[in-house]
RNA sequence: GGGGUCGUAGUUCAGAUGGUUAGAACGCCGGCCUGUCACGCCGGAGGUCGCGAGUUCGAGUCUCGUCGGCCCCGCCA
């Protein structure tokens, strides 16, 4: 545990008090008590964590940021009456203790905490704060639920694995500041109150009281303030930004969250490659001592989705989906099988090493586990062979619809996924996107049910090559994958009209281990052509003005080609210390529903402070709001 | 908007098929204990079984509704 920069305790040697108070001056943190202080006198200060009251002698775990130490209580060495204080010390009491240090017994040390060869005799201490009864204990032995975790978060902020996740992300952010600022980065702060945009996620708004009936948002990113500032002349920004996206939570999605935002101009994808590698490297250095190999592997969109079904791979594990289509050209009497790729789809199977005894055939009949995990992502049916060797040790696929399909057919199968003996071939034949979508998240499930992923790899990987945009069955129009501003790639230029979906895009993402952590493109940064991609997207020339003038007009007086890249933090955190749940390395998280227990966010405010708005509550939002006050029996307050 | 799952003591949980006084561990309170360290020993208190209806002679248990937590689908340029 590192002292930090600008702690500057007094030195040991000064006169030391006889008692301990409040005016007196810590000399080290709990955790820092070390073999230089054996004989010395020293004051510390920190929280009761545990006590073991023998009657005639009291032991305290005392506890701070750093860590615990033995405090000694033993009445021979204490002033009148503070042994009897002692006994009435309490789990979470804020204590300052003064006292010798010594060395434990060789027999009487406690190999479990760092400072357990010693201990703090006291002389004196005092009682600086009083505890209740806390409502659960800092215990690592118990789990406590996380909304009682969220409601008490001050208190589960002591624990040490929250003090450190919360810890070692500052020192994230120091080192990414350190990186990019010895790379000429700017740091420069963007508004938090923006205009709304059309395209993407829901805005969180904020009512105008001075123009009433407008309303600013708050960022979903510093997009266009960054593009901005490349016109600007900067050439090079960053930012550890907070955005905001009204959309519903997951467990690695929070609706604020932070992201190390970058532009750059005049850049090429290999320099802004180069550069966040060597971001994330020193990111592994600083929070794991790690270092991550570079350059990162990459896999073009259209590759990662054939081979992982996924635009943000595990590449922790092998277990590739294989198309298959090809193996059920003749011999197949599955009618399912030949309609579906009659009309255009594929055949694509997962073939999974030691599957065949690990999942039984209740796991695999329709309604079992893995044909209703494939269910949930949109397959409409799971077919699976088991691969077997017969007397001849030529291997051979039998399952409850073998009978559908020729030896020869079922042959080729087994060739094109190489299956051996043991294997479970699964395959779900379907439109191409869905295919690889089922299998993709199939794949995944299965390589943490059976263990093939290593938890201690880091295998980062840059996503190229996506398409500029998908098509929207539901609204029937164009859509931006990444978002507006990015630019197509310039060989499928010409194609930006007669062929969208083909058109290639200069947008690149970081996924590490499955998860996305970072993504960015190159914009555009001709007027023109911003115009020809609104036009594609459905936005008329009119909302285009209304909404994007200004980025429309910067981009005339002189833009230079830009682009740049966003990491998400908190997913970069997730990884860095290897937790499920977002919200273990954010200090004041929300929950699912948007909400923070601690401090009841959001909650209704005075009506004088909606009416200031110029709002008001729809009549089915007025009836909730009394319904509510009538539960609570007499609150008089609005809402 | 939808699916799943959970809600019982301060905390974490157990309470088959509905049936007498709802249990355990930790915590808490009191007592004892001079080398413990997830201290130990003895004793004790502590419950609107999330909330509201319903079925039933009888509901922690069954049904419906509702609120909240978590996971997921949709959504997240």
């Amino acid at each position: 545990m590192r002292t930090p920069p600008g702690a500057n305790f007094p030195s040991l040697h000064r006169s030391i008090m006889s008692q301990a108070t409040s005016e007196s001056s810590r000399t080290c943190y709990c955790g820092e008590l070390s073999a230089e202080h054996v004989g010395k006198e020293v004051v510390l200060k920190g929280w009761m964590h545990s006590r073991r009251d023998h009657g005639g002698l009291i032991f305290v775990d005392l506890r701070d940021r750093a860590g615990m130490a033995q405090v000694v209580f033993d009445p021979d060495s204490l002033p009148d009456g503070q042994f009897e204080q002692a006994h009435r010390l309490r789990g979470e009491d804020v204590l300052a203790v003064v006292g010798q240090v010594r060395r434990r017994d060789e027999d009487k040390i406690n190999p479990n905490i760092a400072t357990g060869e010693l201990e703090l005799h006291v002389a004196s201490f005092e009682v600086l704060s009083k505890a209740d009864v806390v409502p659960f204990k800092i215990d690592e032995h118990q789990s406590v639920s996380e909304d009682h975790r969220l409601k008490y978060r001050y208190i589960d902020l002591r624990r040490p694995a929250m003090q450190s996740s919360i810890r070692t992300r500052a020192r994230v952010n120091g080192a990414v500041r350190r990186y990019l600022d010895g790379l000429g980065f700017i740091e420069i702060e963007t508004p938090i109150l923006c205009k709304a945009t059309p395209e993407g996620a829901r805005d969180y708004l904020v009512p105008s009281r001075v123009q009433q009936g407008s309303f600013y948002a708050l960022p979903q990113s510093p997009q266009l303030y960054k593009q901005i500032l490349m016109m600007s002349g900067f050439d090079r920004y960053y930012q550890i930004a907070r955005c905001f996206r009204d959309e519903d939570l997951r467990a690695n999605r929070q609706p604020e969250f932070t992201q190390i935002d970058c532009e750059l101009s005049f850049p090429t994808c290999e320099e802004i490659y180069e550069i966040f590698e060597g971001m994330m490297a020193a990111i592994y250095r600083e929070a794991k001592g790690i270092e991550l190999p570079t350059p990162f592997p990459r896999l073009t969109y259209s590759n990662s989705m054939a081979r992982f079904g996924s635009d943000k791979p595990d590449l922790r594990f092998e277990l590739e989906i294989r198309d298959v289509t090809e193996a059920f050209a003749s011999g197949c009497e599955f009618k399912v099988f030949n309609t579906i790729i009659e009309k255009g789809g594929v055949a694509r199977a997962l073939c999974v090493p030691g599957g065949a005894e690990k999942y039984s055939n209740t796991q695999l009949k329709p309604g079992g586990e893995l044909p209703a995990f494939a269910a949930r992502y949109g397959a409409k049916g799971l077919a699976w062979f088991r691969a077997e060797a017969d007397e001849g040790g030529v291997v051979s696929l039998t399952s409850n619809i073998a009978k559908f399909f020729s030896d020869e057919c079922r042959a080729a199968l087994a060739a094109a996924l190489d299956a051996k003996p043991g294997d479970l071939v699964l395959i779900v034949c379907d439109k191409a996107a869905t295919a690889a979508t089922v299998l993709g998240q199939l794949r995944v499930y299965l390589g943490g049910e059976l263990g093939l992923i290593d938890s201690d790899a880091f295998c980062p990987c840059w996503i190229t090559d996506f398409p500029l945009f998908d098509w929207d069955e539901e609204g029937k129009r164009w859509h931006a994958l990444h978002h507006p501003f990015t630019a197509p790639n310039p060989e499928d230029l010409d194609r930006l009209e007669s062929d969208p979906g083909s058109v290639r895009s200069l947008a690149y993402d970081l996924s590490f281990n499955g998860e996305e952590v970072g993504g960015g493109s190159i914009r555009i940064h001709q007027p023109e052509l911003q115009q020809r991609v609104f036009r594609l997207l459905g936005v008329s020339e009119d909302e285009a003005k209304d909404k994007f003038g200004f980025l429309l007009d910067a981009l005339r007086f002189g833009a230079p080609p830009h682009g740049g890249i966003a990491f998400g933090v908190d997913r970069i955190m997730m990884q860095v210390m290897g937790t499920d749940s977002i919200r273990d390395v954010i200090a004041f998280p929300k929950t699912q529903s948007a909400s923070c227990p601690m401090t009841e966010a959001p909650s209704g405010v005075e009506t004088s402070q909606v009416r200031e708005l110029g709002l008001r509550f729809t009549p089915s939002v007025e009836k909730k709001l009394a319904d509510a006050a009538d539960a609570e029996a007499g609150g008089g307050s609005v809402t």
